[in-house]
DNA sequence: GTATTTTCCGGAAACGTTTCCAGGAGATGT
DNA sequence: ACATCTCCTGGAAACGTTTCCGGAAAATAC
């Protein structure tokens, strides 16, 4: 029952000194040793910690930095969180995790309501992006570093991806390993990374020396596995010969491409050996799958990170010019690509040792 | 370049009214509907929304909860995180993520930092209990809610679940199917899960009717894919006959499942044909893995939404007694358990449609 | 019309901290 | 010995908000 928290000013009168001196005492500079010691040693039989409300009040920093995504629990969102909280928490910063839910109305919105100055700033991947939220960001009170699309040039700090770059590293894949009738499965188009990826694939199609015999795409209506597996099936239904005129499936996501592994075998395709599947995001549900999953690593933690380290720059004043830094994708390959032993007829695999 | 943000004051000022007038129009009550259209006006044209800052230290409460854990990543944090989101965003209550490090004094160390009252409360689930943590847990000046061992006993707020009884349901399903020749994979014996885990087996092997013919049990160097693979390697390599002697395996987590069915692949045995395998914590990723993943269901969001629960009456005083909530485990069945047709001999897995 | 209640408003204090400013004591230079 | 400088300390203001309290005005009761 030792009452409430100890203050400043009761380690102050405990110690028989000022106000001003006890706090020079703990933080600030210029205060005699002896002066330290008498303050340091009230603090201590007090168990005083400071409180950082008051101490946010007058410095006008809250040390927090806010992470808005649409779906916390998004594995690609959980590792860039876990790569901003680990470059943050040495800082002293704490990490508030906020959504910014579906639309761009209500990102706005959230961008907003910064406006009330619980954060220093804030790192934020839109789904969606719309010439007001644009504008919200620009006028925000605290700097906010945007993660997808670059926006250097309407002044907005941000850290992108090649993903259209990325789709392109998994077509050519593809056709370099033999597959010549290719399946695209991506999400929707009006997210950034759907139109990204639709953007790459398109490019990738009508490159120059791009030598396929078929493609074909549809569309999932969101980013998961049930959604990838449905619009697999439609992908592969719409093909002649129950799906066999397709030999390869590029998919948008590493959940996606877990829904078109499932659908495929679903039909009786195996996987490497009737069709291989490429994903996005090298996730960790990707390397422990089976087959594991050739992807495209898009460096989510990577990007975690500086997006993390431009906003502590910004924080800290350390403002150059606005940053619009880019991590390159990276095709990791792996079982879902790659037929090791050359496969006999029929749809046997994994196999024995 | 409208300067700064808009203050209380000049709001006021604007208004033509006092200070007191302001707040009580825009929050509090006695105000006439003339007083708060005024205001709300003068409001409206500074573009004023309130400082968070300023409003905390003077009602004492951030109207923050923190969440802590060990692992950020971990997939069973991640859905305690969003449930736990899910239920205080709405209460306007903001959620700030921190790690408790792996050991009980950087856990102390975090309860302890409690006392700068950056937060409202916390949610906190250790990877391991002492006494000292207990301590500091109690004397916490705002209301700590454990998730992960009841401690109803010691004063503290918190919710578990019977993970022991779910390692039972485990191994009475497994009996079952027909499985006889049980293997138990468990992680370190020194964090909460895996001594409850260790517990659940033991009972469940010692109860009256067990009727096992033989039981093996390995440890993982911690409850990862990778370390739950090379255990299950020994695990197999230790029994007779190249593993065969086991045709079940009981895991103490997903992610190490996962490994041990790897691990039962590599070694020509498939799943669940010659063993079946379960795991716990009914993560996504042992719900999309290929075969599906029989699991104990430990109720990871619904812990969580309880646990959020509790804090919010806990922070808005309706505070009881203290609570000691628990969630039961329930097993859910799927394909690494599930023969469906009669298997012939071999080692043929997946098959044509 | 007066007494009483209700309604509404403004002044001021408070939450806990940091820091500017001025002043006193001691040290240093000449 | 005096002027100057450095070092340290305490008083006080400030950050932005909410709310207690007293009082004035308005509404109600008789």
């Amino acid at each position: 029952m030792s009452s409430s928290r100890a203050t400043l000013i009761q380690v102050a009168e405990r110690a028989g000194v000022s106000l001003a001196s006890t706090s020079r005492a703990l933080h600030g500079s210029g205060a005699s040793v002896a002066m330290v010691e008498r303050v340091r040693a009230a603090a201590a039989e007090l168990g005083y910690s400071p409180d950082v409300t008051g101490r946010s009040l007058r410095l006008r920093r809250t040390f927090q930095i806010a992470f808005a995504v649409a779906d916390i629990g998004n594995p690609v969102y959980v590792e860039m969180m876990t790569a901003i909280h680990e470059v943050l928490a040495p800082h002293g910063y704490r990490v508030v995790v906020m959504t910014t839910g579906d639309t761009t109305a209500s990102t706005t919105e959230l961008v907003r309501s910064l406006g009330s100055g619980f954060v220093d700033g804030m790192i934020v991947s839109p789904l969606r992006t719309d010439e007001g939220l644009v504008h919200a960001i620009r006028r925000a009170p605290v700097p906010v570093v945007v993660i997808g699309r670059p926006l250097g040039a309407h002044g907005i700090d941000s850290v992108s991806t090649d993903s259209a770059g990325g789709v392109g590293q998994a077509v050519r894949h593809l056709l370099e390993v033999g597959r010549r009738r290719i399946g695209f499965l991506n999400g929707p188009l009006d997210t950034t990374p759907g139109e990204a990826r639709k953007r790459g694939f398109d490019d990738a199609v009508s490159a120059p020396g791009f030598a396929a015999e078929r493609v074909d795409v549809a569309l999932a209506e969101d980013f998961t596995v049930a959604a990838g597996m449905a619009a697999a099936h439609r992908l592969l239904a719409a093909v002649p010969d129950g799906g066999r005129q397709l030999d390869a499936v590029v998919a948008a996501n590493d959940l996606l491409a877990i829904g078109a592994i499932r659908a495929a075998r679903e039909r009786g395709l195996s996987v490497p050996e009737d069709v291989a599947v490429t994903g996005m995001d090298d996730t960790e549900l990707g390397r422990v799958f089976q087959p594991s999953l050739t992807s495209v690593s898009l460096g989510s933690a990577e990007r975690g990170r500086a997006a993390a380290g431009i906003v502590l720059r910004l924080v800290d004043g350390d403002a150059d010019r606005t940053q619009e830094t880019s991590v390159g994708p990276r095709l990791v390959v792996r079982e879902s690509t790659t037929v090791l032993p050359r496969p006999r007829s029929g749809a046997v695999h994994g196999g024995a040792v």
